[in-house]
DNA sequence: ATGATGCGTAACCGTACAGTTACATGAATG
DNA sequence: CATTCATGTAACTGTACGGTTACGCATCAT
């Protein structure tokens, strides 16, 4: 069912870029990046916080291959690679339709049309109400 | 000319939802509700962890306006809120473009714009390679 | 060589999370 | 009313962040 890419060949790596993404200074990070390649002192000092501080950040994007870097003389410079949120993507691709459609109508036709089978206990709580 | 929603109050709500979508089971627990409403005991028994895990992981999701719940008797139906993924979705969709033209030619571009205004150290440190 | 620059890492601290087991509470049921 | 069921919460633990300051180590400049 699901499409893989080539690039996304481990499911474990998806949640290497969600877990990434969840911290406002890393997006902001990326969000800098977009701008151009940049050395990490030039990035530390967009930032309020200390320049180890970003170091660290700079890291778990490295890990999540959200990143990625190269020596230039005495500088390391980031470059932005948004390969892995194709995962992010496709994955939030799901839900799109949620909102693109008249919003809670779809909604509500799914959930109807699976309650008979998954649900068990609602309908006999909803007899209790006339009692 | 950023259009915020009206449900999408607060950029710190983004927080929140990014956050939330940090952890598997969490994302896991929203692909389930997306079949449907569940109880919360029902839920609990779609993970390998223990039930009082997922009721905390619930109340994340509901901290982060991505799950609704409502007593039904002695249940806690929970349904799924995907509006707070709008923010998510506009957030990548800026990234959208990355992938959708040929990829790194467009970066290289808007890299090359933005290099004689916002690089410094850089055209120095590349000076210092024709000695 | 000496010193300044750029950057990562170690050590440390506080906090938040993900998980557990044990307990409390409210609703259905006999 | 006692009991079972459904669920949240408290208490506790281990781990991973996010931040800091101090330090180490290359690399460039003099």
């Amino acid at each position: 069912m699901r499409h893989r890419s080539v690039t996304d060949s481990a499911p474990q790596m998806t949640e290497a870029t969600f877990q990434a993404l969840a911290d406002p200074t890393r997006r902001a990070v990326l969000d800098l990046l977009r701008r151009g390649s940049q050395a990490a002192g030039q990035i530390a000092i967009a930032f309020p916080v200390s320049r180890p501080a970003i170091s660290k950040h700079l890291r778990l994007l490295r890990r999540a291959h959200l990143v990625s870097e190269h020596r230039e003389g005495r500088h390391r410079v980031y470059e932005l690679n948004p390969e892995p949120l194709r995962a992010v993507d496709s994955w939030i691709e799901q839900y799109r339709i949620f909102w693109t459609n008249s919003l809670n109508s779809l909604k509500a036709f799914v959930e109807a049309e699976h309650a008979r089978e998954t649900q068990l206990a609602s309908d006999k709580a909803s007899q209790r109400k006339h009692k």
